[in-house]
DNA sequence: TTGTATGCGTTATCAT
DNA sequence: ATGATAACGCATACAA
């Protein structure tokens, strides 16, 4: 049923060696019969299949996507944003992506020897272990804050700093009891939020901070709406908060709002990573931006580099944030 | 440096047909020889290479998600959403997810003996040819409305049913002229969508509407912000707005709000497929909610009997959608 | 129960 | 310039 390299080769009346040399755009084949190959295979409709290629040059084509599963939702638009810029990065090659999305097939897609490199959203500490990571012997390039002295390169926004921005735009705005709404300390992208938050109060004498920063249990704040009452409703005097991500503040926006709280009215909220639905909402929501497309182009292109044993000069790619003033927030007298 | 098959039967002192029976779990090895094969196995730690197993068994494991290019972005939170739900759908099974993003990609993809089959969202008429298509000879899914005689499995929303209802719900709320925003009609979608505004404007006596619908020239909204102004400006009496998407709806308030228009006050707006922001933006966007991970589960579900000789039998799965009354439609006088 | 041999579709080495 | 042939890692029909 499926036309294979030795179909064309016997209608032509030649070796398969032949045929595979025109395939492969090699010399060593005369003009006249390289044409008449190329008609065969025309008629013929020959397709090369890849996996036989793969077999033999060792490699299959495939680059793998590794989310976090729990955390995972394309709906976290985190994701789909730097998605969209590995999309971008992707096509300049002839690579594909993979994925799988439950953790046993993630492990089977890497084990297995169906891709060539990898690229990996931080996972949180307990997900791969950096030992089992390594002993793959995979091309991997990392997205986000991830261990400070893992062996692969990383290409994260600057979320301490960034936090720290939003915890000043606050201050200047007037506000004197800020609050961190953060994911689980699990992961790496958590404890460099707490460090900026904790850093800007140091900075700004405001205190540690540790009693005002809500750690939710999940990656999803919509199944934490009594906590986050909680949170609020304790603390009588904090008028602003800064959020990890646009994600977050978006659900603090909506459970605020069932709270009775006007933002930025009652409470000022910052997210961050500024994705594309940010500046959508309304109120549109103030944000740290960071080039998420960018870091997933720029991660892409580490990998291929790497793939395609190019140096790979810089290790760690920090992407700048800066603060973007919207809508939810407001200077407050205090 | 791979240990193959080989290896270990070297190292068990058996033949390679041994170790590929306890790898496949078929019967035929003595217990002994077996628990011996296993421990080499382990010690080695030996992964199958599933490239050379499709070779043999002719299948990749590998299953294509193929959205069309350009209305593409994972970020329009239909196409996520949907994909959360394969991505359930296909926990239980034993493929893996292929994408490419550019349409010269997606064809070599497809062609190239990479995929078992194929889970495809409704392309555009100028996209995949269906002579193409077919001509693959790979099981086939459509998500979303497609050509009607297609000879494709289809897991879709009954587009046209949702939007008559959207267009009632403004009816009942004292609406007389009621607005469509489409996306271009090269898709079906917009075909469907326009198929049930024109419908529920006939029943309600309200005219054809072929003047009150606002064809995109793109998928995105947010390149049309002066037609779309324009559109608004021309119809001082329209009080109603009917979107084919959430996407499309987002944008739009966002658009109004620019305008000075304010939601619902000055006009009410509704969505389609209440994709999961929907509820959390501020106002709350009222939509015709249908299942999307219901449909992506269901597509893959359809897509892996058809890979496994199993009876598929509806032909079209259409899930019902239902009118979702929230924050950003209110009553009118008229 | 176990082993041998062939083939899956390619690429690559070595002759011719 | 062209062709035989081994090899990639695995499954399987057939022999033993």
């Amino acid at each position: 049923m499926t036309v294979s390299i030795k179909d064309v080769a016997r209608q032509a009346g030649v070796s398969i060696a032949s045929v595979s040399r025109v395939i492969s755009g090699k010399p060593g084949v005369g003009s006249a019969t390289e044409a008449r190959i190329r008609k065969i295979m025309e008629d013929l409709n020959y397709r090369p299949n890849l996996g036989a290629r793969g077999l033999v040059k060792q490699q299959t084509g495939n680059i793998a996507i590794i989310v976090p599963r729990g955390s995972f939702t394309l709906n976290n638009p985190f994701f789909s944003t730097v998605i969209d810029g590995i999309a971008k990065g992707i096509d300049q090659s002839d690579y594909n992506i993979v994925m799988s999305f439950s953790s046993a097939q993630q492990k089977k897609l890497l084990e297995n020897k169906s891709v060539d490199g990898i690229i990996l959203f931080s996972p949180r500490s307990e997900e791969f272990r950096l030992e089992w990571l390594e002993n793959l012997g995979l091309p991997t390039v990392v997205i986000g804050s991830y261990i400070d002295d893992s062996p692969f390169p990383c290409v994260r926004p600057s979320d301490t700093d960034g936090i720290d921005q939003a915890v000043h735009a606050l201050y200047e705005r007037g506000h004197r009891h800020i609050g961190l709404v953060n994911e689980p300390m699990s992961s790496m992208h958590s404890v460099k939020c707490w460090e900026g938050y904790h850093q800007a109060l140091q900075r700004l004498h405001l205190g540690p901070g540790s009693n005002d920063m809500l750690e939710l249990n999940e990656f999803d704040v919509n199944a934490s709406d009594r906590s986050v009452a909680a949170f609020f409703r304790s603390r009588p005097t904090m008028t602003g908060i800064v959020c990890a991500s646009d994600y977050l503040a978006i659900g603090i926006m909506r459970i605020a709002a069932t709270m009775g709280l006007s933002i930025p009215e009652d409470l000022s909220v910052i997210g961050a990573d500024d994705v594309p639905i940010a500046s959508l909402l309304t109120p549109a929501l103030s944000s740290v931006q960071v080039d998420l497309p960018g870091i997933g182009q720029e991660a892409t292109r580490m990998l291929i580099d790497l793939l395609t044993g190019k140096h790979v000069d810089s290790k760690n790619l920090v992407f700048p944030m800066t603060y973007i003033d919207r809508e939810t927030t407001r200077n407050t007298e205090h």
